[in-house]
DNA sequence: TAGCCGCGATAGGTTATGCCTATGGTCCCC
DNA sequence: GGGGACCATAGGCATAACCTATCGCGGCTA
């Protein structure tokens, strides 16, 4: 099936009459008739009853002829919107995040970024610190937000990137963890601990990360169970006297039960990068 | 602009690779190639920049990317749903009304059939009596809903007919009306008024019904302003000190100010009829 | 009832175009 | 510098979309 063959059959719809149909698609009536005979065969089942000279939709030929309107339709708006596209007068901003971002910094920077860009229409992949930089090589995404420290030294000079904001680290675990009774926990406290990872859009960006800290603290850290999503990681808490570092800006309302406390080691900051492709 | 060019698109687009995505399409590669470029020389921008062997979407390539895998999907969601149409597992019921109907009785009715019929979708032409006859000879609809008196002989037998309920008449004008103190009102007191008719889905069968009746009992009503919604009659109404008969189920509840009054001939009655094309 | 008219289907020829194979031109990588 | 991956170009072929001419069938009118 083609175009061509909606294109003709709404034709043939509107006018009832495949004469006049195929005058005003300037076409020959015989070559009009074949395609709709096509058009049918392909199908399965008549559009139109042809008796005594009278053509009328069939039923199923009613149902179709509506969605192949909208269909026409939809292809208009589509190159519509592709040329707007093409021309730099609309179109799409695709943005790479993180989950922190995608909590805490997105939505009211996209109610800015919409008042100002009306005809823009951002789309958000909440798909991994390294996800983002191979799309931002194939100018998959626009833009992306990540950790700074995930860049080497070759993807700091490969792309643009600019810090955004910085905070402390801190703990989160749960109320009966001995740990919870101090205001402020030290990394060298969790030597012993289990961390319990998150493995958000399918990454293990967050277990890394905290392998990372941890070694730069002198051991290396425990891993328990993953979680694949927050409620999932609350509930592990509270289940497993496990806890997770998370950098402050991540830190949401917390269920109760579970508390979040800051790392001593102020001088470890977590530092959010804007990363583009200047080509 | 054919649907093998979106198909052949659609392909490139997930492979972002020509010769894998001929392969997968069953093509020779230049093949694909040739139609590729002519849909990009056809919508006069392009949808992938090729540089040293790599292919990418350009930003107008991924708008249009998202809008046609959308209307390949509808192309196949609408063969589907005429196919069911065709095979009787699912279709519309085209109704064709009158305003009384719409608003008295077919809400509580639709709801029945749609409970009975889950697959079929009641569509509903609110296109006055006459209209209603021509499409049910076109099988543009399937059941009409109309005055059993708009009917004359020939039509009583082409059609099947079903009588469905019967009401008294009524008159509806403002309160502050001379006649508005009576507790019924003679078709004989409204020789000398004016009447507001109410032409809605653009045609005057109403105004003929009320011309025909006034005809029976012996006068010729003069005919004021018409309104083309029920809210505008009632301001004309107020405005106008005019009237306006109704059947008693077209009435609804009525602003504050009109008021209905039911008319003293009770043998003047409204019967609606149910019609639908037997062949 | 004969004959005309309107309309869609059929028949047969022509042309456009979608597809093929073979080959060329780049860039990347070893 | 040679080879490989990849897309574009060139040229030939076959399908199919289109054309004109004609048929067949109802409906309408004289």
């Amino acid at each position: 099936m083609e175009l061509r063959h909606l294109r003709y059959f709404v034709a043939v719809a509107d006018e009832l009459n495949f004469s006049r149909a195929a005058a005003k698609l300037h076409l020959a009536q015989p070559s009009l008739s074949a395609q709709i005979r096509d058009l049918e065969k392909e199908l399965g089942f008549a559009l139109f009853t042809r008796i005594a000279g009278r053509v009328a939709l069939t039923d199923a030929g009613h149902v179709f002829a509506s969605d192949a309107r909208d269909i026409l339709a939809d292809v208009k708006t589509a190159t519509q919107r592709a040329l707007d596209a093409a021309h730099g007068k609309a179109g799409e901003l695709r943005i790479g995040t993180i989950a922190p971002v995608t909590f805490a910094l997105l939505p009211a920077a996209l109610r800015n970024f919409h008042a100002a860009n009306p005809a823009i229409n951002a789309v958000v992949h909440d798909i991994g610190a390294r996800n983002q930089l191979a799309k931002l090589a194939a100018d998959e995404i626009h833009v992306g937000f990540m950790p700074l420290d995930v860049l080497d030294e070759a993807q700091r000079t490969q792309f643009s990137v600019k810090s955004l904001v910085q905070c402390e680290l801190g703990v989160v675990l749960d109320d009966q963890h001995k740990l919870a009774a101090r205001k402020t926990v030290s990394l060298l406290d969790l030597a012993e601990e289990t961390f319990i990872g998150l493995q958000l859009a399918g990454t293990d960006d967050h277990l890394k990360w905290m392998r990372r800290i941890c070694k730069g603290a002198g051991f290396s850290a425990s891993f328990g169970e993953l979680a694949d999503s927050l409620d999932n990681l609350f509930s592990v808490i509270a289940a497993t006297r496990g806890l997770t570092l998370i950098p402050k800006l991540a830190k949401r309302p917390l269920p109760s039960g579970i508390v979040y406390r800051p790392l001593r080691e102020r001088e470890l900051r977590y530092t959010l990068a804007m990363v583009t492709n200047p080509k």
